[in-house]
DNA sequence: GATTGTTTGTGAAAATCGGAACAATGTCCA
DNA sequence: TGGACATTGTTCCGATTTTCACAAACAATC
């Protein structure tokens, strides 16, 4: 088991140890995409990743845009995690006169008046709402008539919008509230 | 149904059109804890928000830390949802001299080294951390040892802790992925 | 006060999820 | 080739979660 030093091939064992899943979920996970392993062996790195890149998508670049330039907006803009997923930021859109025109991490800060546009323009398909939470919801309807199909919202607010409109919900009161909960219990 | 336009009293049913929930998973999640409904009328709303709390911990005040004050940290020291939860910025750290002595929205930021001694001092049981990724293991295990017994974790690494330690991920990238699955099957 | 309509709380059924066990398939080595 | 060993893919089963269905409880109206 310590003997091959291999990193081209490793179990379900070796892999999980890093992550969240046992490894029978991580194979049975898997197999519903196919079988990617050896049997008696594990699994091709390389490949492995390649066949999960395919299956999320994360192989194609997608292209993203941050709405709401405050300073929530602007360390998104900074955020190197993107990258890793295969996302290109590549537009900014603020309502604040005084932010727009300026250019941070490369991207040009425009008006929420030449969203449509440019939104239309780039093909874009996927944004990620950092507004204040009271003006969250009725930008979130402006970027589902620009054809937006995807948000990632950071607002504390629960966003009503037409179906077929995705919506995650980086929910940090929620995850909080959970952590103070388990806090609770413990203390009892 | 429409009739009474009274936001004391609402119904399950009423309640969840905001939430993710159904009404009766809305329903048996309270009942759990006990039937603070009347049956053939709905909830009081204010007695409804003040058990949620209770049970939630959150009519209690903690006090949090801010580890990290980079980008991610600043913008949120100037995040309005902790406010909501009755969590209070009490501290934020950061190793960047730079950065150290500066004051964020009436929050003095403390060098790493004086984070035992501040954390103890003001009774810290929750840290935010929003250092880099390749940092955020070391970091997370020195709060472990200071008596931080529940992580906000937003570096995109798995953070590995003594047991008795609950960790939170502000899982961007997972978010993100789900988001684009969705879209790849849409255009299928 | 009886009746009607509404909504909660809950017990039972259905679906989903996670873990254990195991057969199938591969490598390695004599 | 054959046997020992390792690891996947899958089936089965128990537990948990979600949904369904409905009785109990309450308000309003006649």
């Amino acid at each position: 088991m310590l003997g091959k030093k291999r990193v081209d091939v490793a179990s379900s064992e070796e892999i999980t140890q890093f992550l969240n899943v046992t490894p029978v979920q991580f194979r049975k996970d898997l197999s519903y995409f196919g079988g990617f392993g050896k049997r008696g062996v594990g699994y091709d790195v390389a490949r492995l990743t390649r066949e999960i890149e395919r299956i999320l998508g994360t192989d194609a670049a997608w292209k993203i845009a941050i709405v709401g330039a405050g300073k929530l907006g602007s360390a998104l803009l900074g955020y190197s995690g993107f990258d890793e997923l295969n996302l290109q930021i590549v537009a900014a859109f603020d309502s604040d006169p005084g932010r727009i025109g300026k250019v941070r991490q490369g991207v040009r800060i425009e008006g929420a008046s030449r969203m449509k546009e440019i939104l239309k323009e780039k093909g874009i398909r996927i944004a990620v709402l950092a507004v204040p939470a009271d003006s969250a919801q009725k930008v979130g309807e402006e970027l589902a008539k620009c054809g937006i199909r995807a948000i990632l919202n950071f607002a504390p607010v629960n966003l009503i919008l037409p179906k077929g409109v995705s919506v995650s919900n980086v929910d940090m009161a929620s995850e909080l509230e959970s952590l103070i909960y388990k806090l609770k219990g413990e203390r009892a």
